[in-house]
Parts: structure tokens; C-alpha cells; sequence
DNA sequence: GATGAATGAGTGTTCATTCAT
DNA sequence: GATGAATGAACACTCATTCAT
């Protein structure tokens, strides 16, 4: 309540656009601080304004109403997360390596903004109908993504053909989702970076190799994904 | 509008205390539907009464007020999933049986049920604070007692002993979920008993076996878990 | 703010239904009075409670929303006012009569209820489009039914051929509304009886025989129509 | 978005004065615009700014607020019309001819512009107090301007002593409001020349010499008013 | 002068909860 | 117990007005 976005005193050079573009984030940040504290429900308009330092009706300067507030936040989130999930999809590498990226990314998407993550992951998908918000939309342009990847992965031979693409594809983002659910509702208390490499390295392993078959990781390493995806990801 | 739901007019000779309880009944499996209609913000106390038909005020008659409402829906549903997931944890079985079994347990609630489990995948646990429902507790309880089994089963040595039983849970849980997700979003069209059977079965597998060592189903036996528990599960 | 309709205080005898109807017509009434003070737009929901003396709320137990209330409010006005004046034009007597008759039922309405009256005079068939209330069609109603009788009075050689009816409809609804008019805007500040029976004579007399043939009342009789009708009126 | 009306670029010549005079005029009359399509409350700066093609915050560099706005659009028609009113009854004439004349003024002017009259008529006189608009003064005076008019004719001897006067102003002006009303309202669709001359013709004669005595006009001669004063009112 | 972003009070409407019958 | 009318706080949204550029 104290000092809101004090950050980045804006140059005088800014031109007029800037200053709208940032204000607009401005608000849609609030929105997902506040969404994330409160819910989809419990969010009202006057907090978001209060929590972006604006007036009530800004708010309606910059977006139609709350409906569509809500859908930009999901969307800038989700955005975010589908194209780099897209990225290692698209990578051709063998199957294993683009899981790994996969949760890796979700897992990195955490690290940097668990109050962004814990939004999509409470709220996405949820709600049962309600004319609102439409976020699975987006949802499900992972799933079926990721349920193209498999399929691939079968003509490859690199999984059995007999399992179903999308049940993995869904059993790949619940593992994610839990894994981090496991954080975002206190399950897991440690929050540290080696708590969460820990995680991320279990979830993709497991998945891969199942309960029984799960091998440790090889050393203490953090960032452990094979060769030639590391950087991008880890720069980005 | 004057009586809905005449069918199977209860011989007189129950008890006051029986009628009030089939009150209570109706209303809450009432508000289950309505809630799986609307979601939780969608539900106005005026639909269950009508959906349950009865008067407005009954249902404070009842029930203290919506927050205890919707409270008991989360609690009888989830009661009777927990109960039986704890008695597959209690087996004492390899813990491969056991994973099966608690996954088994989870489909067939949704062949029977898929209005209340629906309620419970896409609200439980959501909704951040808020005051409303406690859910999480239920929710956590489930995982807790699933960590404590693959703690066991890391005593046994059935397990690695390197993995975090906590996110093994959740990861339990999450497949299971994200597997029911699947049917209750719509990503998987065909809902017949046998869809559901292959997708128990592969959500099982692959959490024990892993992507890669997912093995085919040895037969089309649609309940293929182990002798011993097959009927207390099937009869109840 | 004192004394909330006090009068009648209820017998105990009255059912529901009976107090049910009877707040409608309390929260209509108010409705009519608060319209009649700040006109349709100055108009809000919460004054009319405060008339009626009831919960903010409960207007909208009674009517749908804040249109259908101003929408029954004219309605209710319109339709007794309507009713007489058809009356009036069913009577089949020579024009000149049922002309004063008309006239007489007017002045009549608002000796009896000059808030009322003035809400239809100022707000009736005015308000341009709006998507709001129908007022016009109530009116346009009156206005061809009266054009009817003319037309009538017309085949009969009762006034010349070459009028148009329907103007001869809106012009005498026009003197009526401006001499009415000249009360509610205090132009004629006497409000006493003998004014209202004198202005209401000068705008029979003018329309039927012209400014320059308007003959004095023969008398200082003050309900002048012809044998037939007197008492109906003057009843009711 | 840019630049609308860009049509008759006005020459350079033009001081700064009567730039800033025409952009009043600009906005005025789009005021007039809008508030004849959506009625007083409808009547939102935002749309007189776009439909005058000029920004949202120039409207309050040139009225000082809404309601002086409004005031503004009633007093520039109404002067204009009072005018020519006051005009025809100082003229002298005959009462029968200034009564024809200032029917003849009010028919002319919505000949000019319907629009115009139309938010004259529907919105003058109404809205009661309310804080807004004092549009009563300018409506007021004219009646009384009228009532002297008669006043006089009584003096003169040329219609009766028995008749109120104030009451014949109102009759005079509730006459001619509701014939315009039949075309403002669309209960006589003919708009064209002819029409309007009919109407104004026949509004005149009963208000004159009554229904019953009302005589056709002597030819098909739509501007039928006596010889002097003719031209005066065409030309305007 | 011209622009349009920013402000915030005002109002219609919903709905959980209470209570008289 | 059963009923549904009554209550009023809460909240989304609008729009006149101001002000920095």
C-alpha cells in the first residue's frame, strides 16, 4: 500500500502511447496480483484500481469491462507459457528430451512469477461455463499440442502406440500442475531454487519412466536437460 | 411448481428424524447439481430450493447459510472418495496394487457420479482463501495419506528412495485428475465404459511404468486390478 | 418521512395475496409521486422505496426493474383515463357532447388526482426513442380513437368533410393537455373548483365553436353537459 | 478519426473570433442533433463531441457545463421562434390574423427544421424542476406574450370578454404543439409541403372558428394568410 | 486553443439472510 | 416445520467534469 510501482521513473521521452501501453499493464498487473489473492470471484474492480494506484474508472478506459479484464489476464499469462511450450514442442528432439523442456518451462514460468502461475493454475479451466471467460480455449491448445507431440512420438516408436495421445497429453500437464499445486498450496513448504529443481527433475522422470522406474538424477545438477536446449530456455 | 420429485412417496411409517434427513438429502444432492451447472459463484441459494423443490427459507432451515451449504457438498462427496481411497491405502498391498486401486476408485466415482466428480475436480482446492470453504482440508488430507503409503513403500524398497513422496502424491492425483479432466472437459469425447476403463488403465500404468515402459493392458479385461479387492469396490 | 400510510390500518382478515396486492399499489403510488416531482430520470429507485416506505429491495420483489415500474406506473394512469374516454366516445351522442364529455373527463381526472395527471401530461409520448417505456402506444391509442369519432361525426354532417379527423384527434387532446397545463405550470395559479369547471367550459367552447364564436356559459352552472351523462361522470 | 467535416474549409480571412464563434455554432447544433435522437438524459457530452467532430474536453472550453449546454439548445431555437412570434403580434392586425400568423411562423419553422421543433416540442415544458434546464422561462413568456395578445382582441371587441386569455394563449399553443406532434410522432405520415400547409390551415381555422364553424380554405392556395404580411415570414 | 486520459460520485440490480405468518 | 416476502449491503458500470500535455 505504500509505494506502488515506483520502479522506472519514466524518462520524460516517453511519447503518449508509452505512457497508455504501460498504464494498461499497470492495470493488468494489479489484476493478477489481485486475482491471484482473491480469486476470480472475489476480485472486484475497486481493488484492482486501488492496487494499480489508478482511479475506479480507469480501469474501464482501458479495458470493456471486468469479463474482459479477467479473459487479458489469463491471456497475457497463458500467451507467455503456450509459446514456450510450443518452442520445445517444436524442437524434433526425441520425446524425453521435450518433456523435459516442457516441465522445465513450467517449472522455470514458476520460479520467475508464482503468483502469475498460481493464477492459471487455480482459475484456468475452471469455472464450468458461466458466459465468462474463456479460458479454455487456450487450455486446450496446450493439451492438443502436446497431443500432437505424442503422436508424433508413436510413429517414431519412441512410446508405445497403444496408449492414448491426449490422455498423456493431460496426464503431462496434471503431473506439472500438481507438482506445482504441491508448492502453491503449501504442501511443499521449501520454496528454494534446489526445492523446486528437485521437483521439476521428479516430475519429468516420473512421468517418463514411471514410480518404479524413476532413476535419480545423475549429480547435483540444477539445470540438468540434455545438451542443446539449455540455454535458450534458461537465457529467456 | 407444486411437487417435484413425487416418484417413491416414502411409506408413513418413517420418523421425523428420517423425513428431516431425506429434507437435508434432497437438498444438498440439489445444490451438487446446481453447483455443477453454475459453479460455485453461480449457485444462488433460490436454484438449489427450486432444483430441490422446496420453499426459499428451508434451506436455512438446514443449513446454517450457503457457505455451510456448499461446505457439506464438498465434505459428502469428498467423504465418500476419501473413505475409499484410505481403504485401498489400508490394503497393506504392493504399492503398485494399491495405485491402481486408488486410481480405480477415482474412475468408477465418475462412471457413477459424474455430476458430483466434476464439482469436485473443477472447484476443490481452486478458490484461493476467500473465506469461503475449507476444501482444501479434505483435499490435502487425501494427500497426505497417499505420501504416508509411498513413504511405506519406499521403507519396503518398492520405490526409489530418492523420490519425494509428498510430490509422488500429488503427482498421483494430478494424473488422475487431469485423466478425468479429460472426459469432464469435453477433450475426450467417448464416455462410454470402456473409453473410461482404457483411460483408468493408462493413467495407472503410466504413473507406475512411466511414458516409455507403459505396458499394453495384458487383455481387454476392463477391471484388471489384482484378485483380492475387485469386489468390495465394484459391490459398493 | 413522519407517517407512513397510516390510513386503513389493515383488519386482520386480509390474506396474502391481499397485503401482496396492496404493497404493489403502495410502492405504484409512490412511484407516481417521486415521477411526478423529478420526472422520469430524476427518478431513482431508492426515493421510491422511501415513499413507499418499503426496503430497497422489495421494488424489485414487485416490478423487474426500474422501466417496467415506470412503465406500469403510466399504464395504470393511462388505462383509467383511456377507459372513461372511450366510454365517452361509445356514447354515440352528437359530437359537440361527447367532445365536452372528453374535455369534462379530463378536468375531472385532475381535480381528482393532479399528480398523476400531471406524470401523464409531462412525460406521456414525449421521451424521444430511448429503448424506454411505451408510452406512445397508450397515447397514439386515444388519439385514434377519438380521430374515429370524427370520422363518425363526419358521415353523419355533424362538422365539415374537409377536416382530417386525426388532427382534429390531436388538437383536442392538445387544448386539453395545454389547458391542464396552465394549472401544473401554475400559469393559472387558482386551482380552486370554479376555475377548474370555467377553464374546462372555455376549452369545450373554444374548439367547438372557435375563439371568435365561443358563446358564455349560460349560467354559472359548473357541469354543464346535456341531460344524458351528468351523473356517470360526476359518480364515478 | 482525424478530421471530420472537412468539408468548406473556411478562407483565412476568418478572424480568430468568429473561428471560435463557428465551432460554438458547430457544437450547438450538434447538440441539437443528438439531443432530438436521444432526448435530454440521453444526451451524452461524449456523443455531441463526436457528432461535432471536435474532442471530448473542447466542448467544455466553449459551454460551461452540460446543463448550460442544454440551455443554450433550447434558447437559440426559442428566441429564434419567439421572435418571429413576438413579431406577428405586434403587428396589430386582426386577432384572427397574428393568430393565423403565428401558426403560420410555427408550421414554417418546422418545415426548416424538424429536428429542431421536434426537441422543442418533446423536451420544452417537460422534465419537472429536476435542477436543469429552466426552459419554462422561455416557454412561459411567450404564452404570456399571447395572452396579452388577447387581451387586447377583448378590448377591441373582437372575440369575447368571457374568455380567459391565459387560457387562450395555452389552447393556442397546445393547438399547434400537437398538430406538429401528429408529424413528430408520425400519426399523419405525409410529410410533404402540402400536408404540412393543411395542417397548419386547419390548425388555425378551428382554433379560430371551431369545429363545428371551421370553413375549407377558399382555394388550393397553400399560403393563404392575408395580403401584408406575407413575405416577411417566406423570406426569413 | 485542443486533446483525451483521469477522476470518482451516483445508481441500477443482485442475492444472501432474516422473520412474520 | 414450512413459506416466501422483506431487508439492505455489495458491486459493476456510466458519465459529467477536470487537468496535464
Amino acid at each position: 500500500m505504500a509505494d506502488k510501482a515506483p520502479a522506472a521513473k519514466k524518462p520524460q521521452t516517453q511519447s503518449r502511447a508509452d505512457r497508455e501501453a504501460d498504464r494498461r499493464r499497470v492495470i493488468l498487473r494489479a489484476a493478477v496480483e489481485v486475482f491471484s489473492r482473491k480469486g476470480y470471484h472475489g476480485c472486484r474492480i475497486q481493488d484492482v484500481a486501488k492496487e494499480a494506484g489508478v482511479a475506479y474508472g480507469l480501469v474501464y478506459h482501458y479495458f470493456k469491462n471486468k469479463d474482459e479484464l479477467l479473459e487479458s489476464v489469463f491471456a497475457s499469462g497463458w500467451q507467455n507459457f503456450l509459446g514456450r511450450v510450443q518452442a520445445e514442442i517444436a524442437t524434433d528432439h526425441h520425446v524425453a528430451a521435450r518433456v523435459k523442456g516442457i516441465v522445465h518451462v513450467a517449472f522455470e514460468a514458476y520460479r520467475r512469477d508464482p503468483r502469475g502461475v498460481k493464477v492459471l493454475i487455480l482459475e484456468v479451466g475452471r469455472s464450468p461455463a458461466g458466459g465468462a471467460v474463456n479460458r479454455g480455449g487456450a487450455f486446450s491448445s496446450v493439451i492438443l499440442a502436446a497431443a500432437e507431440m505424442f503422436k508424433e512420438a508413436q510413429r517414431r516408436g519412441e512410446i508405445p502406440a497403444h496408449l492414448e495421445p491426449t490422455l498423456c497429453a493431460t496426464m503431462l500437464f496434471g503431473s506439472i500442475e500438481m507438482g506445482l499445486t504441491s508448492f502453491v498450496m503449501g504442501l511443499l513448504d521449501k520454496r528454494d531454487d534446489a526445492s523446486i529443481d528437485r521437483a521439476r527433475d521428479q516430475v519429468a522422470e516420473t512421468f517418463l519412466h514411471g514410480l518404479t522406474g524413476a532413476r535419480p538424477p545423475p549429480a547435483m545438477v540444477s539445470v540438468p536437460p540434455p545438451a542443446p536446449r539449455a540455454r535458450s530456455r534458461t537465457t529467456s
